[in-house]
DNA sequence: TTCAGAAGGATTTTT
DNA sequence: TCCTTCTGAA
């Protein structure tokens, strides 16, 4: 038991050292962004196991995302390297996945059941809405997928649903919720909510079980606890009943999960929770400057609902936070990608591009490809929900368990068999009647015989092809994917494709064989292999050595980058326009406050005066986000260039005409700027060729300007009728620019 | 049943 | 703009 004797803790400030080696009773650790929470919590653990006070495997820590389960297993095995056993590290969705795989069949389900994603839910409520005969509802699928899940979140039951809810919709959807719930229980079929519920409801009907683990983990710790919902508050008392050796580390001003039903009264009311708790407060910043520091803490003090606590760092000043102003989002990509390339080729690595929503990264990756600046993109599509992904995957699942409606809807005409709607309609009315799922529908329909003869082949071929892939999941995981892939004539199909698309589709599943057979040979099982699948997040694939990152800020979580762009800091999308009421904003606020404690050295503030939102055009100007007002005067500046809001051009006015009505001839007449030959050169090239006048040279310009939404004037002389511009188009050689411009026409 | 073209809706944030 | 869904013809 006698490992480095706690050599490791010299690396801890006092309250740390503190947190660390307490280690009896319930604490709470109330902590800054940037403090070292996780690494307290990691020293802990390592400290418990090391100081011989819990063995490793009764120990059991739960993070947010699998990537920093992942992190701080590496770190504590670190710390500790003659680790003979390893503490379980991990999601409270995966480790309610752990208990029901063991004991599922307690509360009505098979243990072989199925994990249903977002995608899965809003298939299954389609279905739903038509046995309802919802078809014409205005309840979106995406409102009854929230609204379920948000009643869940409450412990909330479809009728208590109708008895509580004071929506108007109650009926509707107490009737959804109720055909959904039992659509899944057919499939046997769990979505994330439910994994969190079952185990809930398990550990409280069977005190046996609850025992059994409240007895075996020794030491609970949680991170992140500020975003724990009612069902995970559940689970944590249950889990500590025996013990109460419980550790929470949290910030109560970086709780963003409110939408998912995260209750910050969890972490505001631990002391009464547990009466004996110890609160330890983590003041001091060992990430950001105090410039940052204090801008952050100016912006989150607007929020009331607080406890309150003062940052501070030993670190320098640094650099104010420099605001730019954009004309539009090509503007904003543009001056972005700019600076990450000057800053790139300073020798900095480790920026990180953060907005509110997904569709943001769009602009920023295409300058950045632009330029030629590798990125990592996390978030939007990512590897695992890829259509061709979850095909491959759902065909395992029904291999797996044949009675997942979920999977089996999914795949069943994928590649195109002869199975379309009509038939599709009779199964599910079949399976109805007969109180059975999809497949049992399907069996005893061949059986009998009552399908028309085309149809009955169809199926009947499917039928053998799934009790073929039965066959294969006996091979090792990556054999029986291959091998069901092929006999599925899914590669088939993409194969004849012959399209750019379905090359990268093949290569996709390729990548996924690899996967699974790096998995197999780790000792995995084909259902924990899916189990993984499902629970993987956007945040797991990221890679820390990448320069460049883009994310959302939700994804930012946890993370820390040496220089950030917050951009798309606008009135509308940050904060955004669905979430103005008070609560929501200061939800808003503290994502914010997120945001800006990710930055160790720089902060850049960008937003973008116009935007468009589904290719229209944004009628209004944007008015620049209130935080942006909330952050103390003294700590911003001010970047965009003058140069910059000449590139402020209203569609249909002409480049000129903007230009001497915003900025007065004079002050720009004749001044030259560091000139690009070959640049000008090919424009001259241009209005030659395509016989421009020098009109339409300009109006040329204000094209090349409204579609790349950037270049710069070098110099421009007034010849009385006409004015000669010439563009500098920074960043790119001139191969690029014939690139970008050969896609355009002149009007 | 499938395909192609047209129309219409969608964007918060995530396990 | 882009993606999904609807419609009608083959």
């Amino acid at each position: 038991m006698k490992g480095s004797s706690g050599d490791y803790l010299k690396h801890l400030n006092e309250e740390q050292k503190f947190a660390v080696t307490h280690t009896e009773g319930p604490m709470l650790i109330l902590a800054g962004a940037g403090s070292g929470k996780t690494r307290t919590i990691t020293y802990k653990i390592a400290y418990l196991i090391d100081q011989g006070i819990c063995r490793a495997e009764r120990i059991l820590a739960v993070t947010f995302t699998n990537k920093a389960a992942e992190e701080m297993r590496s770190r504590v095995e670190a710390l500790l390297t003659h680790l003979a056993a390893a503490p379980l590290v991990c999601t409270f969705h995966s480790f309610c996945v752990r208990v029901l795989r063991q004991h599922a069949d307690l509360i009505g389900y098979r243990r072989d059941f199925t994990i249903c994603d977002r995608e899965d839910q809003k298939r299954v409520l389609k279905t739903v809405y038509q046995e309802l005969n919802l078809r014409d509802s205005n309840l979106s699928l995406h409102k009854a997928c929230a609204t379920i899940s948000w009643a869940k979140n409450k412990n909330w039951s479809p009728k208590v649903y109708r008895k509580e809810s004071g929506s108007s919709e109650k009926e509707e959807i107490s009737r959804i919720y109720g055909a959904y719930q039992r659509f899944l229980k057919r499939s046997n079929a769990v979505d994330f909510d439910d994994l969190l519920l079952l185990t809930g409801r398990l550990l409280k009907k069977h005190r046996d079980v609850r025992e059994r683990y409240g007895e075996w983990y020794q030491y609970f710790l949680v991170d992140e606890y500020q975003d724990t919902n009612r069902p995970q508050y559940d689970l944590i008392k249950n889990l500590t009943c025996v013990h109460q050796n419980i550790s929470v580390v949290g910030d109560e001003d970086q709780s963003i999960y409110g939408f998912r039903g995260a209750d910050i009264g969890n972490i505001l009311r631990f002391e009464t929770d547990f009466a004996t708790a110890t609160i330890v407060k983590l003041e001091q910043n060992y990430r950001s400057n105090q410039n940052i520091l204090d801008a952050a803490t100016g912006l989150v003090s607007n929020n009331v609902h607080r406890k309150g606590k003062v940052l501070w760092t030993q670190k320098p000043t640094g650099e104010p936070l420099e605001l730019f102003a954009a004309p539009d989002a090509r503007g904003e990509a543009y001056f972005v990608s700019q600076k990450i390339y000057q800053h790139l080729q300073e020798g900095e690595k480790g920026l990180a591009v953060l907005y509110r929503t997904n569709f943001q990264s769009r602009q920023f990756e295409e300058f950045l490809r632009r330029v030629d600046i590798p990125y990592n993109l996390i978030g939007g599509v990512s590897f695992y929900h890829r259509k061709e992904i979850k095909d491959a995957l759902a065909y395992l699942r029904v291999a797996v368990n044949p009675d997942d409606n979920v999977s089996l809807m999914r795949i069943i005409n994928e590649p195109p068999r002869g199975i379309g709607r009509v038939t599709m309609d009779r199964l599910q009315q079949m399976a109805r009647d007969e109180r059975t799922t999809l497949w049992g529908a399907l069996c005893k329909g061949l059986e009998e015989n009552v399908f028309p003869a085309r149809t009955h082949l169809a199926l009947e071929r499917f039928f053998k092809l799934i009790r073929r892939s039965q066959e294969f999941i006996e091979l090792p995981l990556h054999l029986s994917l291959d091998k069901t892939l092929e006999a599925s004539g899914y590669v088939e199909v993409l194969r004849r494709e012959d399209s750019e698309g379905s090359h990268n589709r093949i290569l996709n599943l390729k990548e996924l064989v690899t996967v699974a057979k790096e998995q197999a040979v780790q000792g995995y099982t084909l259902q924990e292999f899916l189990d993984q699948a499902a629970l993987r997040s956007e945040a797991d694939d990221y890679d820390q050595s990448a320069a460049v990152s883009l994310m959302t800020l939700h994804n930012a979580k946890g993370l820390e980058f040496p220089i950030v762009f917050l951009v798309g800091c606008e009135e509308g999308l940050f904060p955004h326009s669905r979430s103005l009421s008070e609560e929501d904003l200061e939800e808003e606020r503290r994502l914010c406050y997120v945001g800006l404690t990710r930055a160790q050295k720089r902060i850049y503030l960008t937003y973008s005066r116009r935007r468009r939102f589904f290719g229209r055009e944004g009628s209004e100007t944007n008015s620049p986000s209130r935080f942006l007002k909330e952050i103390p005067k003294h700590l911003v500046r001010d970047c965009s260039s003058p140069l910059a809001s000449l590139e402020f051009v209203q569609p249909n006015v002409r480049f000129g005409e903007t230009f001497y009505r915003r900025r007065g001839q004079s002050r720009f007449s004749g001044k030259t700027y560091d000139s690009v030959e070959s640049v000008r050169g090919f424009l001259q090239e241009l209005s030659q060729k395509r016989a421009v006048s020098h009109r339409r040279f300009v109006s040329g310009a204000e094209i090349l300007h409204q579609k790349l939404g950037y270049g710069r004037i070098l110099h421009v002389q007034d010849t009385g009728n006409d004015l000669k511009i010439t563009v500098k188009f920074p960043g790119i050689g001139i191969k690029k620019f014939l690139q970008s411009y050969a896609r355009l026409k002149l009007v």
